[in-house]
DNA sequence: CAAATAGTGTCTCTAAGACAATATCAC
DNA sequence: GTGATATTGTCTTAGAGACACTATTTG
């Protein structure tokens, strides 16, 4: 009877077949348009990161960033290490979306993905393509029922606007699971997994979780609000957002100034 | 400029280093004790599917039912695959809990593993133990958590009594990540993984999803009750309990009998 | 003062929790 | 009838949503 010593020595890790893994990130952002005049507060919309794949499979799709993952790391460190890579700030926070293992997902062989969605909070950021990049940008996206329970999937950059076409499969805690019918010009099975990234996303924005992480260290409640309602789609009454929010920040001794309008509290997370 | 075929003809997927992914299962189950008299009710308890190892590392510890993924299935396929190997049923539900993949977590090398919590309806399941497992039973699982922030998990089977410390590191919707201080007898990170897949389980049960799992086609709204209030460690009036369940089930024409006192109508899912 | 946002008060309605009461079977 | 569970009614209270109102700054 070998010890455990003994064991592991002889032990071969090679002899079982192994998938390559990688990880692929949802990078949220909310981007700021100037509003119509100058007293406007600016207007938000929720957007994602996508890269322009330079090599084939799926040369010219659009891709999520990504990469393998390396001996040594966590798949959440290579998952922030890939937004890492892409935009040179590291996101506010990241959270699990799925892994991702249909067989024949990657045309290049046995290749699972775990799936993270992340939040980057601000914007000055440079984004670079690496190896397998040769363009990357920021899409503005929506995803809409149809009422044949088909989600159509919208990510628009400028004049570039890609379509893909979803039907909801699954559903657990917040995890939602899509089925691909049409992937439009985006690659892989990546379609579904941005779906799945902006409901888990959606769900966690319903407990005031993940909102904070879109924002500055210190924010206004209005601003906070607008998070809440650009990844909701939905517009909330302002005394009724405020009322539910008060457990979850604490008053600044600061103000805004100089916006033409009245200045607004500055607020930070409790 | 190669083609796509091309391109993939000469790809060699061999060329990164690839880490070995398993998938491990929590199996819960509500297993029924006998009332102190025939006229009650059957008393229920929360348990969890563990094997013990048979082989090194951490031979003769007590694990979670799991093994490594094979080319050409799903990890939930896989997940589906190995309780069924060790209970001889199918599990009525299977949902995500999370990936593992912090280094040195399996010291027989560079191994991840996507787990699953899965919910197996009822009793009459013959357990066998496979290759690795010498034996296998079912635990009692309680999670209590300590004023300083320390979560006890205990697992109990007739004199079996495994004993755990965890301290709760992230959670996000439900997902809570757990970091062990003192593994007891259990293998691996497994201590981790099952109270991360309980929080899962309970936040799950809290919208009156899972529960269903565990009970047959048809059902009495008590036993139902009861289901909810194992999982949730808590108890709930009944008046309250009805009026929130409507909504999720139907009527059936049938009613219990013969159990010495009021007969109880049995319902089905909505 | 006008334009715009910031911030508060309060009414209504629904849902959650607590508790009491009644119903029905086996023995 | 007794012991046990099954099932329903309703009171109170907390919270969500709706809406109206007041406050404060810049130009």
């Amino acid at each position: 009877m070998p010890t455990e010593k003994e064991f592991l020595a002889q032990y071969d890790i090679g002899s079982y077949q192994r998938p390559s893994v990688t990880t692929d990130v949802v990078a949220f952002m909310i981007r700021s348009e100037d509003a119509r005049n100058y007293r406007q507060n600016a207007l938000n919309r929720l957007s994602i990161l996508l890269v322009r794949r330079g090599q084939h499979p799926y040369k010219d799709a659009w891709a999520l960033p990504g990469g393998f993952l390396q001996p040594g790391e966590t798949v959440e460190a290579c998952a922030l290490r890939e937004i890492r890579e892409e935009t040179n700030v590291l996101p506010a926070s990241i959270m699990p979306v799925g892994i991702f293992s249909e067989p024949g997902r990657d045309p290049r062989g046995w290749i699972i993905s775990a799936a993270y969605a992340s939040v980057i909070s601000e914007s000055g950021i440079t984004e670079k393509g690496g190896d397998d990049a040769a363009e990357a940008g920021w899409f503005d996206i929506a995803l809409t029922e149809e009422n044949n329970g088909v989600f159509v999937l919208e990510l628009t950059r400028d004049d570039i606007r890609l379509r893909a076409l979803l039907r909801e499969r699954a559903s657990r805690f917040g995890h939602t699971v899509f089925e691909i019918e049409d992937r439009g010009e985006l690659a892989f099975d990546h379609a579904g997994i941005i779906a799945s990234a902006l409901t888990a996303l959606r769900e966690d924005a319903k407990n005031y979780d993940v909102i904070f992480d879109f924002l500055p260290e210190k924010f206004t409640l209005t601003a906070l609000q607008k998070v809440q309602e650009t990844i909701m789609n939905i517009s909330v009454l302002t005394a009724n957002f405020r009322r539910k929010i008060t457990d979850y920040v604490e008053e600044t001794d600061e103000y805004t100034q100089g916006a033409g309008h009245r200045p607004a509290k500055l607020y930070r997370r409790k």
